[in-house]
DNA sequence: AACGGCTCCAACCGCACTCGG
DNA sequence: TCCGAGTGCGGTTGGAGCCGT
């Protein structure tokens, strides 16, 4: 457990999501208690869960819900109620938190409209068949409906991994920190664009460093880090570089899990 | 320009569920 | 079978930004 004086509350800052990014790539999204251990974050395995669950996981979708979209959580919420998560998982891109929420002005709106009504027409009835009753809303046959089958985004469980078994993972924790550490690489850095930058391939000492790129595509002004895809993830090899323990967010600690 | 109300969304909380020892 | 840790889910809250007055 991330010890309680210690959490961290509140807004994600930006080098945060960085580490949280490369210990989900290297890790897997499933040991949460875990990556919240070793990734250094001051958070509970909860918190990073959802921080990744709800803004980074490179599926989402940002902005708006579409029409066909908002058509579809309607008809879903008319069969399955508040099950916030199973309609989700229908809605490609967009999480339980995205679906409540939206949900939740949707409801406002309409329990506003329906004030508004009531006032000019107290005598007709409610227009609402929003409720988790087994009833289908006006129209609801010409909706149309998005299938997980014909879903394009691609989720993080398609993507080339890192896997360590947990025997490695413990010997990387309880070595010392100067031995854990190498030399980053550094190029291309560029200030404007944010902390971007890539890194070589090199071998020193029985250790390789693989390529990882993180470049322009992937986190910039006018791209979003978190929309990265499958690219951004290692292919081979056993080191990489992080972003670890940052002290200002353009320093960056390469992490060695040699064997 | 200033203010107040509203909307949207990220994040927290508590409970339920699952799974391994 | 029981228990505890980890994870998932739904409800709720707080705050930033937008909009109307």
């Amino acid at each position: 457990m991330v010890n309680e004086e210690e959490t961290r509350k509140g807004p994600w800052t930006e080098q945060e999501d960085v580490q949280l990014a490369f210990y989900v790539n290297l890790f897997g999204d499933r040991r949460w208690d875990f990556i919240a251990k070793v990734s250094g974050l001051k958070r509970t395995g909860k918190s990073c869960r959802l921080r990744w669950v709800n803004y980074m996981h490179p599926s989402l979708k940002r902005g708006k819900l579409s029409p066909q979209e908002e058509a579809l959580v309607l008809q879903l919420h008319t069969k399955w109620g508040n099950r916030w998560s199973k309609i989700a998982r229908k809605v490609p891109g967009r999480t339980d938190n995205d679906i409540k929420n939206y949900w939740r002005t949707h409801m406002r709106k309409e329990a506003q409209g329906k004030k508004k009504a009531n006032m000019s027409s107290p005598s007709t009835t409610s227009l609402s068949s929003s409720s988790s009753s087994s009833g289908s809303p006006t129209g609801a046959d010409s909706i149309p409906v998005i299938t997980t089958s014909n879903a394009t985004s691609i989720g993080a469980d398609q993507c080339p991994k890192v896997y360590y078994s947990m025997d490695e993972i413990w010997k990387h924790i309880e070595l010392p920190e100067e031995d854990k550490i190498i030399n980053p690489v550094f190029h291309n850095f560029n200030e404007e664009l944010g902390s971007s930058f890539s890194c070589t391939s090199t071998t020193t000492n029985n250790t390789t460093m693989i390529t990882s790129i993180w470049d322009d595509n992937y986190y910039s002004n006018n791209t979003s880090l978190w929309s990265m895809d499958h690219q951004y993830y290692p292919e081979e090899g056993n080191v990489m570089m992080m972003p670890s323990a940052m002290t200002d967010h353009h320093q960056f600690d390469s992490f060695n899990m040699c064997s």
